[in-house]
DNA sequence: AGTATTATTGATATGGCATATCAATATGTA
DNA sequence: TACATATTGATATGCCATATCAATAATACT
């Protein structure tokens, strides 16, 4: 049994463990008091691995040796340490995904599920004004992007 | 406070009844083959006295005499005829509005909850330019921007 | 108008997802 | 090394939305 799990988690996950990122990601933790945990770690490192958005389900079944509790709350306390950021479907769903850098937006694709950053928002003054035209003072928004990425498109 | 409030929506259910409007969603539901109803026709008189957006809970706490299925059918039912679209908050929550017209975006006001509509988009041939430059096609967005109405950014 | 057909209703059961509970355990530190 | 405490995880709980299904009501048809 422990033989097949090792196995499966090293085919099924298609990128390299990262681990770089993992200690990256530990380490940040760490600087704000969380522990450096075994259970933690794979949380992390089940993250890193995945190749597109995924849901906190996904990520459960994904490490059948953690606790389903454990699980979202590592995934909880990324979102909150802003290392992972959730993305918002075209059909509602919602999936969280690792944070690249500062503020971005997501492009994603319906086809295949990958997802690309829109790089600076250049939309924000834009709708800064907009608002202000409305009588509204803009803190902030959400933005998602949807369509088909070059491969899927070209089907 | 309550005075505030108040001035801002006129009273705890701001709007008349707008029968017009009720009778409106009803002639439309109808050219589609569902039924006139009285429980729906509460639900949607409901919704349409709704000043601001809001959950499916709380349409269901101001319509106690209709079943909760009823009330919650009735939404999706209005979703998906695209009388009622979906708003969502700053802190993710999932909330419901009353369709004005074509695509548009909300302005959501923090303080009071209050919305407005963000006319035209002119963020749209923006976004699916940089879409392009990497190499996604678009066909659609969300977008929702946050901060202070009017009034509440005064205080 | 009367009746048949069928959508609709609603009390209740079910299911999914996320969090709460809490004793046992592991971690970082003095 | 031992202490204080964060963390874990099996399980229970809770919330929200939908499924079930017999009873009812709305429309179509004669």
């Amino acid at each position: 049994m422990a033989t097949i799990t090792t196995k499966h988690f090293d085919h099924e996950h298609p990128r390299p463990r990262s681990p770089a990122v993992v200690d990256d990601i530990v380490a940040q933790l760490s600087d704000r008091g969380y522990r450096d945990t075994e259970p933690r770690r794979l949380v992390i490192s089940a993250v890193a691995a995945q190749g597109r958005p995924f849901t906190a389900e996904e990520l459960c079944a994904a490490l059948p040796c953690v606790g389903r509790a454990t699980v979202y709350r590592g995934l909880r306390l990324l979102v909150e340490t802003d290392q992972v950021c959730r993305v918002l479907l075209e059909d509602h769903e919602l999936r969280y995904q690792l944070s690249h850098q500062g503020h971005h937006h997501h492009l994603l694709c319906g086809v295949c599920g990958v997802s690309a950053d829109l790089g600076r928002c250049n939309a924000e003054d834009m709708l800064r004004e907009a608002a202000a035209a409305a009588g509204f003072r803009m803190s902030g928004h959400w933005l998602e992007v949807y369509g088909q990425c070059g491969e899927c498109a070209e089907e």
